[in-house]
DNA sequence: CTCCAATCATTTGTGGTCAAATAAATGTGA
DNA sequence: TCACATTTATTTGACCACAAATGATTGGAG
């Protein structure tokens, strides 16, 4: 097996993991009525108590325009709420609802689930190698030197 | 560091990963004018000739509903252009135009950019331990899902 | 040959994601 | 004080992704 045959390989297997986590998260919505992010933000709110809606998205790592429509759905079903900050009227302070912080007792943890089982069943050798390995493939993607479009070289 | 650590690390990573994949799409987007599903269903194209929409699905994985938007959109761009199969009413095929098989040869390759470059300046133990983290995810995420599909079909 | 199930592409609806533009409120410097 | 840059949330527009329903076509069973 040859680097290039490697690389090609990681490339196939990442998109086959993005892949499996969309689905697991329409299998998590499918039975907790909840997308993987808004159980996230449920968890995270739930912890850290009100939160401003950029300090949520930064929590998440998302876009904070891709926080206020997962906000929305999560007070469309009555699990959190808006308010304004009385010390900041640019802010809103967003928090659980009571049924919110029930469902929140119910709910699995975000990284939990069936697909946790899997990891659960490894030797910790093996979860020590996976989670090195990924986490040298965080530091290579979010790296911020740019240029080197193009040298690869396809057989 | 515990093993439940790790397993928080290890989806808090995934998500990073995710993250920068759709980064890298955009970035490819803003560079090329195609983002990466446009640009990977070009490539395969290029490579297998002309296809079935659902063929094509197959080939990058995807539902053949999230396809057709693809499609639509490589055609007006004049990249892409569907005919229908003479063999088969039903079927169509999806083809490049001159102006795709042009644009196929400046275009990078699918797998390129930021992480192919990093992947590239490892040593070859660290890309190998980085394939076989990541196979062993793809096993485990993947027989997952075949659980949750058989344990759902039972009715 | 006819009816009917399977196949194929598409449409519709929901949800996630980002960037860019907008509006309101805050804070700051002259 | 007042003009202006900054911060914050939101809206808009584009794209990706899935599931479910639809319509057309095919192919096989009787």
């Amino acid at each position: 097996m040859d680097r290039a045959g490697n690389i090609e390989g990681i490339f196939r297997d990442l998109r086959r993991v993005v892949h499996a986590l969309e689905l697991y998260s329409k299998d998590v919505n499918a039975r907790f009525g909840l997308t993987a992010p808004q159980l996230w933000a449920l968890w995270e709110l739930g912890r850290d108590g009100p939160l401003a809606l950029g300090a949520l998205a930064q929590a998440l790592q998302l876009h904070p325009s891709t926080m206020v429509g997962v906000v929305d759905r999560l007070e469309d079903k009555g699990l959190a709420l808006r308010e304004p900050d009385p010390a900041d009227g640019r802010r809103i302070r967003i928090g659980l609802t009571l049924k919110g912080r029930a469902l929140l007792k119910q709910a699995p943890h975000p990284a939990q689930g069936r697909l946790v089982h899997g990891l659960q069943a490894m030797s910790d050798r093996r979860v020590v190698e996976i989670q090195r390995a990924l986490g040298t493939l965080v530091r290579v993607m979010e790296a911020e030197d740019l240029d080197a479009q193009f040298f690869f070289s396809e057989t």
